[in-house]
DNA sequence: ATTAATAGTTCTCAAAACGTTCTCACGATG
DNA sequence: CATCGTGAGAACGTTTTGAGAACTATTAAT
């Protein structure tokens, strides 16, 4: 039984639900509160689902008992790429959530096609991409206008630079974010796209 | 047998698809997804190539369950954490990894007493901070001079800002990294450290 | 300890969504 | 013409989801 036997979407609703009500209360939800959290209202079904989740070896209750059910194993794909999200840092508690908003989730930045790529240069700094900092580039040979892109120009040099079409396509423009700089005008098919950035990240 | 029975367009960009899909969600599309993603309208369509996939033995399915389609060779399994690390793009080769440094990993962000705040306002922009920015905080109540820390100020306001001590420690300056604010100077008692900077991410 | 309120549990009934199978259809190709 | 790759959509059975009643157990207050 190594099988990670599969969820269902409402399962994996309830078990996201339930991780974040523990995060945020430090005690378990009711079955009530779980039901209205998923977008339900019968408590009975939030039952079902809470005993599939006890099947899958992800909870357990203490049988009965009120807010009765604990945590396993804490998931290892949410914990490694999910922090908690905090606004206001207040005066007498230590922390305080925002509501709505209280998480941050990076498993947007380890799609299938993004890499990350480290960045040389001010060029960008206006933007606030700064030399050393990473981009998480997603691998595209298209771009939008304004898109901040990888681009290949003459199949030799790289930049970062944001992407602009004009000429009615015939040109394209890579403009930097730093006034210093001038923005660079090419023949369309000198450049090419590597891909586009989505996200960007730093380490002190 | 062993023939790699080749596959149709439509059956490799299903399988391409798919194959994003679980790497984004972690759990595989539905059939109605699967016909979206490819372009299609049909569940049926989308069901035929997902039966080719299966006789080519590139994936299988749990037998009517929602979502049971599960990858039989799945790509070298990418850590949640860490993303390919790129450096140059270079000419022919589309891609090509800088030696020895070859991985970005996330997993400093995720430490038990770090916590990611929402950054309002510009008073850190010349640090590459702006207004929107998600920063990663390690839960800390004293820092050294020089760290870019979360200071609650006389216990009401809270504000992201560099720290220096002066008058051998009896005030603070918190200073910000934007030529319009003025740096501002406590008295040490008034001022307590709530964490300190290490990292920062952003999403595009 | 008794009680009232609330929470957890079990159950039935039902509907919605999903996977599966099938027929019909169209265009391209040999 | 026959064949192949493609697409739409109807029809069917199964899985998944939902409501709510009825019952039992826990909890907090009297």
């Amino acid at each position: 039984m190594i099988d990670a036997l599969p969820l269902t979407d409402k399962q994996r609703l309830t078990l996201d639900f339930i991780e974040r009500y523990i995060a945020r209360h430090t005690v378990a939800p009711k079955l009530q509160e779980i039901a209205e959290g998923i977008g339900i209202r019968s408590r009975g079904v939030a039952h079902r689902y809470v005993q599939a989740l006890i099947e899958a070896g992800f909870i357990s209750t203490d049988e009965g008992r009120h807010r009765g059910i604990k945590l396993l194993k804490p998931n290892p794909q949410r914990a490694e790429s999910i922090l908690p999200m905090l606004g206001r840092i207040a005066a007498g508690r230590p922390i305080e959530a925002i509501p709505g908003e209280d998480q941050i989730d990076l498993r947007d930045f380890f799609g299938h096609n993004n890499f990350a790529v480290r960045v040389q240069g001010d060029s960008m700094i206006e933007a606030g991409i700064m030399d050393g900092d990473t981009v998480i580039i997603e691998f595209r040979e298209t771009a939008d206008d304004g898109d901040i892109v990888v681009a290949l120009i003459d199949e030799t040099e790289t930049t970062l630079k944001r992407f602009k079409r004009s000429h009615k396509g015939r040109y394209i423009k890579l403009i930097p974010a730093n006034k210093e700089m001038k923005e660079m005008v090419y023949e369309a098919d000198r450049v090419r796209i590597q891909g586009v950035l989505i996200g960007q990240l730093r380490k002190y």
